[in-house]
DNA sequence: CTCTATCTTTTATCTGTGTAAAAGATAAAA
DNA sequence: TTTTATCTTTTACACAGATAAAAGATAGAG
């Protein structure tokens, strides 16, 4: 909850998306270039605040995520839908399928997700 | 699309939502106690960053959006939903509707908006 | 057993963010 | 016209984030 920054950001993507992972690993999935010792540096203040942890593998650590992603997502949706979107989920949601990118099929499963959320609450 | 930081993001937050202000009219709609000249600074900053312009209104400085929320949020969604969510948009709304607070009208409203944008895309 | 590649640890620097005191300007009140 | 309240500008500082070189450790290759 602790609000992430940036990289701490790229590092714990990399840990939710594979469960563990080296520092040599998280080298490899990351998209910029950064040194060895900088990941470390990260992986160090991840660990004092309580995301990380690690254990020995072989000759290096291997670390793993304490926190889940929806405690770091949560944050930050609750940030952008009071600031950006004046409090307005709908808002939110209304510009996030508005992408181009976005096809049907998901725009689809999106509601079905709704209308199930809705029938468990309607009891 | 520059990232805008925390304090900045409350700022503009304000202007996005009154349309303008003053210095003084953004220190009474903040959460917390800054100083003046603390708002100023930021400000002056979101100016060379190209996020507001100003006009001179009477004694004071009126300032201006220049940039739309859309542009803030999208940034920002856009890294939730791929560093957070491993680029599901479906997981994000998940768990946004699964909020507590949320209520069944809101969830509602928010299908209804799907559906319409269905609608659009299938011809 | 020595070397080498790969790890970790230590130490440092640079930049951005957040905050504000103090100084300078000015319109309106008195 | 002097004072006062309110603005802007200048200047400073501390802390966090990002980055990495260099030094120290060690498992495995030969």
């Amino acid at each position: 909850m602790a609000q992430l920054t940036r990289r701490e950001l790229d590092l714990m993507s990399v840990l939710w998306d594979r469960g563990s992972a080296t520092v040599a690993e998280i080298l490899d999935r990351l998209a910029d270039k950064i040194a060895y010792s900088t990941v470390m540096t990260v992986l160090r203040t991840l660990q004092a605040k309580g995301h990380v942890r690690h254990e020995q593998d072989g000759k290096a650590f291997r670390f793993y995520p304490l926190t889940e992603p929806d405690e770091a997502g949560d944050t930050a949706l609750r940030r952008i839908v009071s600031k950006v979107y004046q409090g307005s989920r709908e808002m939110l949601v209304s510009r996030l399928v508005s992408d181009e990118e976005i096809s049907v099929e998901e725009i689809r499963r999106i509601k079905e997700n709704l209308e199930q959320r809705l029938k468990e609450m309607e009891q």
